[in-house]
DNA sequence: ACCTCTACCGTAAACGTTTACGATCGGTTC
DNA sequence: GAACCGATCGTAAACGTTTACGGTAGAGGT
């Protein structure tokens, strides 16, 4: 295993000066075909590749840009995070994420540094803490740093974008409204969560929409868990209502293990929708109607806000809209 | 946004040269305590933080570790990166994460020698494709790396560590045997995966081990679709078991729901068993009996292995073991 | 033959650290 | 008082690049 071949390597190899080689690397002009082709021999004769922290010492930029997230192994951030890996790698960056125990102000602002340090271009962060964001538009960082949170407002340091999940729920809820429900209950995420607000404002936004009274809502904390207690409650109170728009595909499962246990049919007595579109989905008993985001749009287009606020460019945000995927726990009300 | 303070502006400020300063960076000794400590507030005042990129040119080795994954989205693997994360932060180490398109030969390698670039100090593929394993053995690579795939078999220079699937399965299988059960199925997953391999030979050595005839197994992909799908041939055909163990919670899910769909009850009429137990598995109709793995434990222990091959040291490698986790998708055999 | 211009290439300095070595100084030892 | 020693600190060189600048050779114009 000997020493890592350098530039002055490829440079006494290829018959020129450190310099040639140099210029070849960073494609520069004012360099010959032939020495060119030369020195490209020369560095695939010996194998040689750039020590990215010489370059990242003397340029002052690097090709890497770094993921933050909260640690929740949530569908949503799970999802957009390999997203993001792969879009940065196409784009020829690495990618270091790092996550946050306490979604606070210090461990935030700790956690950009540590970014930073690993000399990072770029930061994004997907922040579906409502917590979380206020912590890192309150901490301070040297380079560029996008938010990915739905709903959350863009301030001068720190540039926000996010798929339109108000629009999904609203998609959703009208779906149910088309379907000939008027009494659409919300089974709401948790209010610590910008995707739980959205949410839940797109249901609200529908409704008023349709003129209907607001239903009922319950707000949880996405768990099936949650869901399924709640709709136990829901059920010994005779309070089930004709449909309900569950704030993620988990919570509706929850709530169609409560219905189905108790008798009560989905869709045939209750029209249920979920929102995420998690795999296996589509083989719950029945299968979900439910709302998909299209990570891979949402990665693209941030990283393209992310390097354009790198270069100095300014890039269109107009969110990504998500997508209604109509399947069999909801129907048509029975006349 | 001004210039970044390096190690020397520390110096002057603290009143010492930029050599001592470096001492107490690295905690050297040869340092006495007062200097020392005023040093320390001069880093302090300015807020100096280290610069890495200059640290790894000049040392040669780094406080990042690579992780690289095949692109898939599967429980296990996300699982286990986000795990690892999570470990290697708390031991001081910052991860970047690279996924592989094509789990092939050369792009195995490209991905390796990117992961080099930046520098990492240890590589921790996460590998359930049996093609890719074979890429990394194949690759090469200076820095030690480390695959975390079940069953396959370690090499001088790639180490491997893993959960014991096997016995997964083994208990998911034995489970099934204890309750009464002779004719017990496997709806397997992909052999292209160690996962897929190990948990169907886990399901023969229980079986073997009871004395009792191989029954029937089903090669798959995993997914819900094709567990259904295999699932309605079997209810047409008349060949549904007394008992299956699904490779996996999804494909636990495609089978019930084809079984449910068909008036066959679980666990009434056939009694299932997953692996995975994936967030919701406990809220299916009916819950579902499964096996549980210890990401985090796993995770701690393969980064106490490739930290041990980065220090030379030599590490205990027994694997981790998953448990059962008994919910309502099993019952004893009706007598 | 002379000058100028362009295309190509070499050189030096800098980036922010670490490390090996040398220097200083007060105190010990003979 | 000379020699020595340990503790503490400063200095130079090196790590592998990029970048700004300077140099050379031949082409083209007069």
């Amino acid at each position: 295993m000997r020493r890592k071949p350098t530039i002055n390597d490829v440079a006494e190899i290829a018959g020129v000066s450190f310099g040639t080689v140099s210029r070849v690397l960073n494609n520069a002009p004012d360099v010959s075909a032939a020495t060119r082709e030369r020195v490209l021999q020369a560095i695939k004769d010996i194998g040689y590749r750039r020590n990215r922290a010489a370059t990242a010492l003397v340029t002052n930029r690097s090709t890497s840009i770094g993921l933050l997230s909260d640690g929740s192994p949530r569908f949503g951030p799970v999802g957009t995070l390999m997203a993001l890996e792969t879009v940065a790698r196409k784009k020829g960056y690495a990618t270091t994420v790092i996550s946050v125990e306490q979604p606070y102000g210090e461990s935030v602002q700790a956690a950009l540094d540590t970014l930073d340090d690993t000399g990072v271009g770029g930061i994004i962060v997907v922040a579906p803490l409502v917590d979380m964001a206020s912590a890192v538009w309150n901490a301070s960082c040297r380079v560029p740093v996008e938010m990915i949170a739905a709903g959350a407002s863009s301030t001068p340091n720190v540039f926000t974008y996010s798929e339109d999940q108000e629009l999904g729920a609203r998609l959703a809820t009208q779906h149910l409204i088309d379907l000939g429900h008027t009494d659409i209950a919300h089974l709401a995420g948790s209010m610590d969560w910008f995707d739980g607000r959205v949410r839940k404002s797109g249901w609200e936004a529908a409704l008023r929409g349709a003129g209907l009274p607001q239903g009922l809502c319950l707000e949880g904390d996405w768990s099936p868990r949650w869901a399924y207690e709640t709709g136990l409650d829901l059920v010994r109170e005779d309070r089930v209502p004709q449909a309900v728009f569950a704030a993620s595909d988990h919570t509706a499962l929850g709530l169609i293990r409560a219905f189905t246990e108790n008798g009560i049919r989905v869709p045939e007595d209750v029209s249920v929708v979920g929102f995420d579109d998690i795999e296996g989905s589509d083989y719950f008993l029945p299968p979900l109607t439910t709302v998909r985001q299209d990570f891979t749009a949402l990665a693209l287009m941030s990283m393209e806000v992310l390097l354009g606020a790198m270069e100095g460019r300014e890039v269109d945000r107009t969110p990504i809209a998500p997508t209604l995927v109509v399947r069999n726990s909801s129907r048509r009300v029975a006349s």
